[in-house]
RNA sequence: CGGGGUGUAGCGUAGCCCGGUCAUCGCGCCUGCUUUGGGAGCAGGAGGUCGCAGGUUCGAAUCCUGCCACCCCGACCA
């Protein structure tokens, strides 16, 4: 067996940046709180991309792209939205570098070239885009805008994390515009039908659906709906969100439509995005202490096949048996690797690719050409089975099916286990220290409560779950008069 | 920005209290031979402004001052 990558109990972080170093998918780069993203991960990213883009176009959609600097007169226009972000904002405030006189061979900013106004670096998008709206829209007729694009954006947080919380992300974010309030709120709501549907298909990530509390609403929306899962160490992390912003932003930048009666209305809007936290969140779901653990759905390598031979000869007659196999799961639309380099043995190989959490390894030498087998051995449950040569593309492309099926099942099981009802507070800050995971408890609405409990349990409500049954109790905090149970838990 | 910690070869580290052949060890890397069904073995080799800048001293990785970076915990957050 492999060398294990560390104790994971003693230090989930640890484990987590260990996985991602040792996988390859990223590093913290020179640049304070931003991270590289390396080939392997950029990989795994790609994949998301495609099938996420997929899911917009087929909710139709379309792609656009807006500028990453944003005016910072524009920027304050929507009030709320401004003021939740100002503190991270990088802002640039010239335009020119030129030779320091007191010092050869060095650069200055020029202080004659000064900026008249500040140019915000984008944290989101909605201000440079309503304002562009404000241009596009004028008629019931141009109605509904249904655009994404997929950017980056900078937000100057005070700690970082590789994919969880870096200063620079990837994202995509939609941005929509509609003629009535109904189909606004229908749209926000699709879109986290569509990113559920995208973690839990794709990412094998289970999540809950819900809406958040008012306090953890994103700056500028009137309702916020979620998507939250739950990692392996017991804490929640929201995967993606979606906006319903009601008219804030038509009214903050003046886009108003004609209706169909001639009278003159403000739009109704939207916004949702998912980022390159999703990656972490895929991490933290399924990996174990031999590395990373990927969905068949989004690896980039789902099969490998590595030679086991001495000389030459072997290897020829190897990769003649490969080459039908590697021709027949392409055909099939499965992504194949022949690792036939001969500067790593075996064993170094089956770690490597264990670490990077490939899907399905088939291993052939001498023994199998005689016997006209492979061993295939599945990384979600380490187990190697022997399977004649005849069967093997039958057989691995329904092993696919299988473990992207066992992984969401895992987790689904996990997650199951680690949704816990309390109704006293003593039990509920047990639950929180000891058990982790999300804790089912009633709440009696007010905002006061809930910053109440976060600070003396660090716990916040993940979301009102859309599920939820009405249910009279009483406040799990003050005892007070409450509808329904929310959902609470530790968060990323 | 508060509290704690760490910076020594590509990575992980010993040495620091008590200044003086101390730059240690492992992994990795290079060359050669032998190997190849779970991270190969042996032999030889390359690689370091000891985070940066000052200071103390005959002498600093080691002591002092300032700065920088990173990590963890908090506050903030996708």
């Amino acid at each position: 067996m492999s060398k294990k990558l560390t104790k994971r109990a003693e230090d989930y972080s640890k484990w987590y940046n260990e996985i991602i170093v040792k996988a390859d998918l990223a590093e913290n780069s020179a640049v304070r709180g931003c991270m590289v993203i390396k080939p392997y991960g950029f990989a795994i990213w790609e994949k998301m991309q495609a099938e996420l883009d997929r899911m917009f176009k087929e909710t139709g959609h379309q792609n656009a792209y807006f500028p990453l600097f944003v005016p910072k007169s524009l920027f304050e226009a929507e009030e709320k939205n401004a003021e939740g972000f100002a503190k991270e904002c990088a802002v640039v405030t010239h335009y020119r570098l030129e030779n320091d006189p007191e010092r050869e061979g060095k650069l200055r900013v020029d202080p004659e070239a000064k900026l008249e106004e500040e140019l915000v670096v984008r944290p989101t998008s909605e201000a440079i885009i309503w304002n562009t709206y404000k241009g596009w829209i004028q008629s019931y007729r141009d109605l509904p805008l249904l655009i994404n694009q997929w950017a980056n954006v900078v937000r100057w947080e005070m700690r970082t994390r590789l994919f969880l919380r870096t200063a620079e992300f990837l994202w995509q974010e939609g941005h929509t515009a509609h003629g009535t309030k109904k189909e606004a709120l229908q749209e926000a709501k699709q879109m986290q039908e569509v990113y559920a549907e995208f973690a839990e298909q794709f990412m094998a990530m289970p999540v809950i659906k819900g809406s958040k509390s008012e306090s953890e609403r994103f700056a500028g929306a009137d309702e916020t709906y979620t998507i939250e899962a739950l990692m392996q160490d017991g804490k929640a992390l929201q995967a993606g969100t979606s906006h319903f912003l009601g008219q804030n932003f038509a009214k903050a930048f003046d886009v108003k439509y004609t209706s169909k009666e001639g009278k003159q209305e403000y739009v109704w809007a939207t916004s949702w995005g998912v980022s390159t936290r999703l990656i972490g969140g895929l991490i933290m779901t399924h990996s174990d202490d031999f590395g990373l653990v990927l969905p068949p759905r989004l690896a980039p390598i789902q099969v490998v096949i590595v030679p086991i031979y001495k000389g030459e000869e072997q290897l020829q007659a190897i990769s003649q048996k490969v080459d039908g196999i590697v021709k027949a799961l392409r055909a099939k639309r499965i992504s194949v690797k022949f690792d036939d380099r001969d500067t790593f043995r075996p064993g170094a190989k089956f770690a490597e690719y264990e670490l990077k959490g490939v899907p399905v390894r088939i291993a052939m030498g001498n023994r199998d050409i005689e016997n006209n087998t492979v061993e295939v051995a599945r990384r979600d449950t380490l187990e190697k089975q022997t399977v004649s040569q005849d069967d093997v593309v039958d057989f691995v492309a329904d092993l696919l099916d299988k473990i992207q099926e066992n992984l969401f099942d895992k987790a689904v099981s996990y997650r199951n286990n680690h949704i816990t009802e309390v109704n006293s507070f003593d039990e509920f800050k047990n639950i929180i220290e000891n058990k982790g995971g999300f804790v089912s408890a009633h709440w009696d609405g007010t905002m006061e409560t809930e910053n109440k409990i976060k600070e003396l349990t660090k716990a916040t409500i993940r979301c009102i779950p859309n599920d939820i049954k009405e249910e009279s109790g009483k406040c799990v905090l003050t005892g007070n008069e409450s509808a329904r149970r929310v959902l609470f838990a530790k968060a990323y």
